[in-house]
Formats: C-alpha cells, sequence, structure tokens
DNA sequence: CAAGTTGGCGCATTCGTATGCATTCAGGTG
DNA sequence: CACCTGAATGCATACGAATGCGCCAACTTG
C-alpha cells in the first residue's frame, strides 16, 4: 500500500478541493477559489479583502473568514499590478566611496522604519547606494517602491542635481539630515543640531573650559555638522570666547577620521582643554587618540559627542553626547513618506533632542571613572 | 501665450510620442512602445532585454538601445506576476520581545547582503518581526519574497516548529549562526565559534592566566553562545585548568547584560583574572563594570570579546576580540539563498575567523593602552 | 533539387487582482 | 401602483510582461 506522496498536503489539499474533483495539482490558492466557496463573486472578495464599504458587513466577514481558513493572501504582485502601486518604500543608505562602515546610528533608524512601514502595510526595500546610480528610473518608472527615504547624504552639493531630477519626476521622497523641500513632493526629518550643539558648548564652558576644539568636517556638502558647528561658535561667542581657525579640524563621521584628527591637533601643540566632536564615532577615536598620547579623559581635557550610541554610556569615562531620538526619526521618515505618497502636504519635523551628561565632560558623577589604571610595568 | 502646464514633459515627451500624435497625457512607456519604435513585436522586446538567446545579437542590441534611451524599465510588477516570481529576498531580523536594541554587528551582514543581492538583480525587503506571526503567509503564499534570510534567531527552541513549517512550506530559507539544514530547502552560514573560543582561551592561559570566568548564555536555545562557550571548556579541559560552574555567568549579547553579569560575579567574590565574553557588546559592558569596580583592564583582569564591532580597537585599552567576517557572511547568506532558489543543492558554510589580539588581554603593546587616568579628586 | 533542420521572430494567451459600469432588488415616495 | 433611490453585487476588462506554439526563411544535406 503505498504512501501518500505529497508531504504538504495539508496545506494543499484545501486548496485542491475548490478547483474540482481530480485535480490534486498544488495549484495556488487564488481569489476565484475563494470566491467559489463564498458563493460571491470574485470582485466581491477582492472588495472584501480591501475593505471597501461597498461590500455588506455580512459579506465581508464572511468571505473574511472563509480567507483565513484557507489561509488564503492576496498576491501582491497581481494587486500591485492592477493597483498600479507597489505599498513598498526603499531605503536607500547613499554610501560613501570611501567610508565603507555605516554610522550604527542608522540601524536604529532603520529598525524603528521598518516597524513603522510594516504598521502602516508597506514593505521595505534596502539598498546601499553609490549616488552614481540613478534612482529614477530605478525605483518609480520600474514599480519597485512608491516613495524613497534617503539615509547618510552628506554630501549636498553632489546629490543636488539628482535630488532635483527626482523631484521633478514626481517621486515622493524624505531626507534625513537635510533640509530639503518641494511641496507635495519632498520633506525632510532632522533633529535641532544647532540649538543642541550651543546648549551643549555651554554647558562646557560652564564647567569652566576655554580652550575648544570642534572635530568634524563642515561644509555646504555636511549640513548636520555644519549646524553642530554654528551652534558650537554661536555658544563661544555669546560668552566672548576666543577660538582659532585652527582648532576646527575636519572628519569625517568614524572612529579613524577622529582618531587622526585628534593626532594632527596634538601635533600642533595648541592647548585645548575640551573639544566637541560632530558625532560620537569621532569622539570616541578622539579619546582613544588622546588616550595613546597619555592625556585622560575628562581630567586633562573634556570631550563631548554626539548621537548617542548605546556604547556611549557603557564607555568609561561614559560619554556625554546628545540623544537623537531614532525610534520617533524613524517613525516620522516613514510617516511623511506615506503621506507624500497619499498626495498630501505633510510638514518637515526637526526633532527634539536630550543632553545625555555623562563624564567625559568632567561634570558627571565620579563613580563611573576608572580609579586605577594600567601603570604597572 | 501661455507656458507649458507639465513641468515634467522632459520625461514624459519622449514617451507620449510613441504612443500616437494627439496622446500627450503621461503614459507610462512600455514594452510595446518599444517594440513599436523598434519596428518589432512586444515578444521580441521582451526577450531581448532578458537576454533570451532566442534573438539574434543584431536585434537585442538594437533593442537595448531604444530602451536605453526612452529611459524604459520592465515594469517588476508585471514581470513578477507573469512569471510568478519575485526576484526579492526577505532579511528578517528575529527581535526578541525583550532586546530592543540590535547588535551593530548585523548592520555589516546586511549592507553586504543588500550589495550582493543587488548585484544579483534582487530586491531586498528587511523587516524586523517578532516570532510570533507566521512567515508562511506572510512571504510565500502573499509571493512578497522567493526566500527568507533569518539573522539574529538566537532560541532555537522557540523557533524550531515555525522553521519546520517553513521548510516543509517549500520557502527557502538561510539562517545566521544556526545548524538548521533541510537540503534543497534551508541552509546556513556560521563561523567557527567553537575552534576560535578555544584558540582564543588558550591565547589567554599562554599569558598566564588560571583563574578564568564566562559570560554569556548558553543554551540549546543559543547556538553560538554554546559553541564557544564549548571551545572554551575544550581549551581549559586541554590544559587542566578547573574552573566552577558558578564562574558562567548567563548574559544576553547587550552591555546592559555584561554589565549585570560582572556585578553579580564580583559580588560572590570568586577571583578572577581572565574574562571570556560570549560577544564584544558583553565585553563592553563587563569592562564598564570592572572599572566601576576599581578594577583595571587588562592589568587586574584580562577581558575578550567577540565579533570585532569597529569600536573594538578603538576602545582603550582595545578589545581583543575575534573577527568574523561579516561581508563574506552577508554574501554567502545571499548567494546560497539564490542558489536554493534554483533549485541548486547549496552547502552550508563555516566561515573562517581571526583573531585579533590587542589590549584587554593583556599581550598587546603598551602604546595603546592608556596610562593615565582620572584620579585626581 | 527536394526534404529536413534550425534560428529568429510574431501571435495569442496567461498570470491574479482591481475597478468602471451594469444589474438587481428592497424600500420609500407621490 | 408606478417610479425613483441607493445599497449590494456581478460582469467584463485592463494592468504589462513572459512564454508556448506556430510560422517563415535561410541553410544544410544526401
Amino acid at each position: 500500500m503505498p504512501r501518500p506522496l505529497c508531504i504538504l498536503a495539508g496545506r494543499w489539499a484545501q486548496t485542491g478541493a475548490t478547483r474540482g474533483p481530480s485535480r490534486m495539482k498544488t495549484t495556488k490558492t487564488t481569489s476565484l477559489d475563494i470566491a467559489a466557496i463564498a458563493g460571491v463573486s470574485q470582485s466581491t472578495v477582492s472588495r472584501a479583502l480591501r475593505n471597501s464599504p461597498e461590500v455588506s458587513e455580512e459579506t465581508r466577514r464572511h468571505i473574511q473568514r472563509i480567507a483565513e481558513e484557507m489561509h488564503y493572501t492576496v498576491d501582491r504582485n497581481a494587486s500591485r499590478l492592477r493597483a498600479q502601486t507597489t505599498n513598498t518604500l526603499a531605503l536607500l543608505f547613499c554610501e560613501d566611496e570611501v567610508e565603507s562602515h555605516i554610522n550604527p546610528f542608522f540601524l536604529s533608524i532603520l529598525s524603528s522604519a521598518a516597524h513603522t512601514a510594516a504598521s502602516r502595510g508597506y514593505d521595505l526595500l534596502v539598498t546601499f547606494q553609490q549616488l552614481s546610480e540613478n534612482w529614477v528610473e530605478d525605483f518609480q518608472d520600474a514599480h519597485r517602491a512608491d516613495g524613497l527615504i534617503l539615509l547618510g547624504i552628506r554630501d549636498r552639493t553632489s546629490y543636488d542635481a539628482q535630488l532635483i531630477e527626482l523631484a521633478e519626476s514626481g517621486t515622493p521622497f524624505v531626507i534625513w539630515g537635510l533640509e530639503h523641500q518641494v511641496p507635495g513632493v519632498s520633506s525632510y526629518v532632522t533633529c535641532r543640531n544647532q540649538e543642541s550643539a550651543k546648549v551643549l558648548t555651554t554647558h562646557l564652558i560652564d564647567l569652566g573650559h576655554r580652550h575648544f576644539a570642534f572635530i568634524g568636517r563642515t561644509s555646504t556638502a555636511n549640513p548636520e555638522f555644519t549646524h553642530r558647528y554654528q551652534g558650537y561658535m554661536e555658544a563661544l561667542a555669546h560668552r566672548r570666547i576666543h577660538t582659532d581657525a585652527d582648532l576646527h579640524i575636519p572628519a569625517n563621521s568614524s572612529e579613524a577620521e577622529g582618531y587622526e584628527a585628534v593626532e594632527s591637533l596634538l601635533s600642533t601643540g595648541r592647548t585645548v582643554d575640551a573639544m566637541v566632536c560632530a558625532s560620537d564615532l569621532i569622539a570616541i577615536g578622539a579619546i582613544a587618540a588622546l588616550n595613546d598620547r597619555g592625556l585622560a579623559v575628562p581630567a586633562d581635557i573634556a570631550v563631548v559627542g554626539y548621537d548617542d550610541l548605546p556604547i556611549a554610556q557603557y564607555m568609561r569615562p561614559a560619554l556625554t553626547t546628545v540623544r537623537q531620538d531614532t525610534e520617533l526619526a524613524g517613525q516620522r521618515l516613514v510617516e511623511q513618506l506615506i503621506g507624500l505618497i497619499a498626495g498630501h502636504d505633510v510638514q518637515p519635523d526637526e526633532l527634539p533632542v536630550n543632553l545625555m551628561i555623562r563624564q567625559s565632560c568632567g561634570a558627571g558623577g565620579t563613580r563611573h571613572v576608572a580609579r586605577r589604571s594600567a601603570d604597572r610595568r
């Protein structure tokens, strides 16, 4: 007596039954099958499952129950083709050629964006792209996504032409960290970089520091860092503290560049007792460089960062920094984009931030500061 | 004289022209348009763009040139519907309810996977899911993806039933860090956890350490940590070094749990001069806890981690750890999955790892060790 | 030179759903 | 009672590309 051949019978048997007595092949369940069982037309099934108000409450429930029992799910591709929509958002990490390793900061935004998108019924496509590629054809014409989320755009000048092209093509998109808005088409989410940097710097001044340096590349190309620098300069100006141009060392957001920046700063022999770094990664590299030169943080020099990476509170000394609400950021990016896709006018967001005062600025409690070090030889 | 109404004329004018003289509406370019211009049938266009051998080299080039000029791109939805495929891979971060923050380690895998997928013509869908949801219907029946990449599955027991269901449904999938293979359906990529942990531990023994502790939760639920623990125990056994069960403190991969684990370890008053942590995050938390108790690393106690997060080399002391080749991992995950989708038999990968010997184990050069600390009060 | 072969291409159909329009029927109104 | 109204549903088609099959012409071959 032969055993049944098809292990999957459990799932497919239901389907087969709806197609006629002799069809035992593994045919996919379609809305027609559901319609046949429910005793309605395919159109009604379609409408019921999309919660159209045109079907009666009773019919809808009936159909939805059957669909559930049959494990029926709408075929996204057919649906999308017919409706000329994708229900998909694309999230682009705009990579620099030089910098291969990505700020872990973006992982939180990604996670939050993925959750929000899912809860709104959107798929989230993720790509890491060089700026050379042409987004418009890829995403809009090919119906890959209804809209774009752009992360990690730092170099505005080199992207500007593409952003304009994108906007002109009518593809909705939102950007993190760069004020670029075309009503009805594009919007942005940033946080209050300038304001928070000013507060942060003022805090350092209040702690008694007078010789400041700023580590981070600013240019029209790098709006976030630029705003942070402006806030920093504002605070200094407000308190009448002088700083020289050569105490502003450019660095992109990585430990390596922070390290190098500090090395080059120290080699000038300038006196510095407080360093404001444009990102946590830079600060981490900077602290490493200082330690390697025999300088202790915060005893010899205060260092602050920006981002509040998870590690910031577990470094010793714990890093004073600015927390951006990445969860809210991801959520707003998606919500704005969905709004744009729906044709609404959306307002850009400038998210509030929190100062996280820890030890590296010299203000934190002593408990979390290492009291011994490796001096034995 | 009125200005033209349509800003987008530039892009659409080309299209309009192909549809007849009076059609100035923004109609999407289709393969039919290309066919008309090229003077061939739509089928030939389709075949030419898919590089089918059935069209002559000459015709193909002709068509492809026209398609390019017209900025024509194949509509993914139509293509997918007809071909019953999605050309999409889904990457699932399997989240724990408890742990909201994700190991940055996965970001590198994600990045590499995205690149590889893109180069193979696949889209990559990213979701962060709880284990409660039913993947099968979501992804296979709904034609959302051709296959799945599962990251962050730690708790084998609670996922097992779902993995089996997934395998039975015929959905191809690959897993990171968990040996789960169904020939032709699922496969995995891990690295040589046990071997490398053994080498790492042996290294610590060679440096003269004798009192070991292991921080990391092991169970059938957590295969990676378990293998690392086994390698650790092997090394100790091989050198006849005794360790007690209470010197093995469970902890999931986060700084917070590493911190807590060390606090609870220290409160027992046991003597320990070397700690093997199951991940860098744990090690970071552990070092913080040690510092807060006035213990210096590596002078008082050696600490090693696992993962080689970017930050590991910029901590002071720099963290001795094990580098996993995340780039290769992402690549192999995608390649295996594409293989499975194509119906090939694929071999699981066990990737080689590199010991990154730095300062936290006490073996590294002195240059990178902080020589001063914040002792002033 | 006739018959067979093959490369290159077109025709027609198909994938599964969404939606404009037609249809039906129940209930209300003058 | 004839007529209208509106809610609920069915019918038919379209979305745009992929593909089985058939056709034709250009070869090859005995």
